[in-house]
RNA sequence: GGGCAAUUAGCUCAGCUGGAUAGAGCGCUGGCCUCCGGAGCCAGAGGUCGCAGGUUCGAAUCCUGUAUUGCCCGCCA
């Protein structure tokens, strides 16, 4: 949906001045001030074949492009500024063509045609509360989610949820000695939160209950009834209370296949592992060496159960089987590194070749001011409660601003709610978060609801140039101007940002993007009026004003954020 | 001790993969509605891009070293 805007330049630029097109398309660049240009071409480039130096080559340049190009449509004049050639375009025919094309055309996404991608997000561990720290991993693979979509790829979300392993030993031991059956059913996540507080103190004056958390671990992996049942009862009510969160957040899932999901299959696993030859014995736990820079893999402890890798290695087994997938990315915090380069090392010794399409997707962890956050000392902050507090205080600003406003509270809720997603994709995702709470319910500055307020703006500015105006179409003829050129520029340039975002696994690159759009947009409508009583003149600026509201609208639904039409 | 990552304004961060005078937001100071939504806009103050070398026409960006911080380093996930 975008103009080649550089192809344009390029080739113009290629006839007259007797240089390949390609070579001229690499080079084109902005240059840091629009009163040098609006496009430059550096020639330090052109310095071999010619042995001049670059700034003779850019006044030979400007000479015959002034002599040779008289009237050209797209590039009005040029001029040399040391080094570089400057070029001056025709601001007024880019709009226009800008416009023209982004009316006209919808949103193809044929990059990812006949591709498909997994992607495994979100991943809580069951039995415990959902709290900021997992609202990273679901938000950024949520995210991930639609933009390979738009891009046309065949996406497939799994939540592979923590729902196995030594700690429903521990559970299941803590339930057994203080539980009570009532209590799980009232609030059971945080119930079993508690209990697992509660077995880590204890457990550290009474060691032998960690035995029996293995032995009741080691029950669990040998079908013993008692366990089962347990074990099933805490899951169901987790995913439960998982999927209340979820639905605020607007995220789905393909398939919530946990680690149990893989229980059955791990002897097989590890005996077609042992057939191959990768592993060896080592202090009684069987492992896979994966060389001298690299911590050897650990496939089962001494006592025979499983690990956190074992499982993974199954799942990826699966997944490949499953959906031949051309791409894997798992939305794991940092902390998380090493364990997913033994992971696709594994997969690598075992001779498989798509390891290469596994790609570890790390994000920074959230931090609050006093310290790290574990999830063992009971020191969390739950995501429900961020929620709550931000859809609150949307509210109370909605009264305060915009008291009329129809269907309130879930306005409330989608500016609140998007608030806290926008502030966790706002920033390149390696890096750590400090959470703070002056922050998160900041809804001024680069923020999720300035951005739905500028979208709710747009809106009702549209509204008002059809009650005056009539119907948004494009006409020929109509009285562009130069002064929307910086808005056209970024609007064509969105599928480009959504296809770098894809690339780098990276949504915030499509945040940065729409922050910059939004404020050129605020500072357009500041200091230009859209709907004046010159017809032409008005439906041109509000077509420019139309396409921001597309893309807007758009990237906001890339990112996870409601778009809404009032605010 | 080994490995991975980060380091840019008081705070939180961009900087288009090597280009011209390093940019935003928050906070601070001062302006802007007889006019399309002030959750907005404009202006000001605020910088030795952690430090030291190297690569070349040119480095916040690439390389090496170093400092600081965070995370990881077989029987948790």
């Amino acid at each position: 949906m975008s103009i080649d805007i550089n192809k344009r330049l390029s080739e113009n630029l290629s006839q007259v001045l007797d240089i390949p097109a390609e070579k001229c398309y690499s080079l084109i660049e902005t240059p840091p001030d629009t009163g040098f240009g609006d496009f430059a071409i550096p020639c330090f480039a052109f310095t071999k074949e010619s042995r001049k130096n670059p700034a003779q080559i850019a006044s030979d340049f400007e000479r015959l492009f002034s002599k040779k190009a008289k009237n050209n449509e797209v590039i009005q004049k040029v001029k040399s500024n040391g080094p570089y050639l400057n070029m001056f375009v025709n601001k007024v025919y880019i709009v226009r063509e800008v416009v023209r094309h982004v009316f006209k055309s919808r949103f193809p996404g044929l990059h990812g045609t006949g591709k498909t991608v997994i992607i495994d997000y979100s991943s809580p561990n069951i039995a415990k509360p959902f709290g900021v720290g997992h609202l990273r991993s679901t938000v950024i693979g949520s995210s991930l989610y639609k933009i390979f979509s738009f891009l046309g790829y065949k996406v497939i979300g799994i939540n592979h949820l923590g729902d196995w392993g030594t700690q429903f030993g521990k559970l299941i031991t803590a339930y057994k000695r203080w539980g009570s059956t009532e209590q799980l059913k009232s609030d059971p996540v945080k119930y079993l939160f508690n209990l697992y507080v509660r077995f880590h103190s204890e457990a550290e004056n009474t060691p032998e209950l960690e035995d029996e958390a293995r032995s009741w671990f080691s029950r669990l992996e040998n079908n013993d009834e008692e366990a089962g049942r347990l074990w099933g009862q805490f899951r169901d009510l987790s995913v439960k209370e998982f999927k209340k969160i979820y639905g605020r957040l607007g995220v789905e899932f393909d398939y919530y296949t946990g680690e149990s999901f893989y229980s059955s299959v791990l002897e097989d696993t590890i005996k077609s592992m042992k057939e191959i030859g990768i592993t060896s014995e080592s202090d009684g736990a069987l492992i896979v060496p994966l060389g001298d820079d690299m911590q050897p893999a650990l496939l089962r402890k001494s006592d025979d159960a499983t690990l956190y890798l074992t499982r993974d290695i199954a799942a990826a087994l699966y997944r490949h089987r499953t959906f031949h997938f051309d791409l894997a990315l798992y939305v794991v915090g940092s902390p998380q590194a090493l364990h997913f380069r033994q992971l696709f090392s594994v997969l690598g010794k075992m001779g498989l070749g798509w390891n290469e399409n596994c790609h570890h997707v790390p994000f920074g962890h959230v931090r609050f001011a006093e310290g790290s956050m574990s999830t063992r000392k009971g020191n969390i902050v739950f995501l429900e409660e961020v929620l709550d507090k931000a859809s609150e205080l949307a509210l109370s600003i909605i009264e305060e601003k915009n008291p009329g406003l129809n269907h309130k509270n879930e306005v409330a809720e989608a500016v609140g709610v998007s608030s806290v997603i926008f502030n966790s994709l706002k920033n390149y995702r390696i890096k750590d978060v400090a959470f703070v709470w002056d922050e998160v319910l900041n809804f001024n500055g680069e923020t999720g609801p300035y951005l739905q307020y500028t979208h709710a703006r747009i809106n009702s500015l549209l509204k008002k140039f059809k009650e005056i105006h009539g119907e948004l179409r494009f006409e020929e003829g109509l009285s562009f101007g130069a002064e929307g050129y910086g808005i056209v520029l970024l609007i064509n340039n969105f599928e480009n940002v959504v296809i770098h975002a894809s690339k780098e696994f990276e949504p915030s690159i499509i945040s940065r993007y729409l922050l910059d759009l939004a404020s050129q947009f605020n500072s357009f409508y500041n200091t230009h009026r859209i709907i004046t009583d010159d017809h032409s003149l008005s439906l041109s600026r509000a077509l420019v004003v139309y396409g921001v509201k597309m893309v807007l609208k758009k990237g906001l639904e890339l990112l996870g954020l409601k778009a809404v039409e009032e605010m």
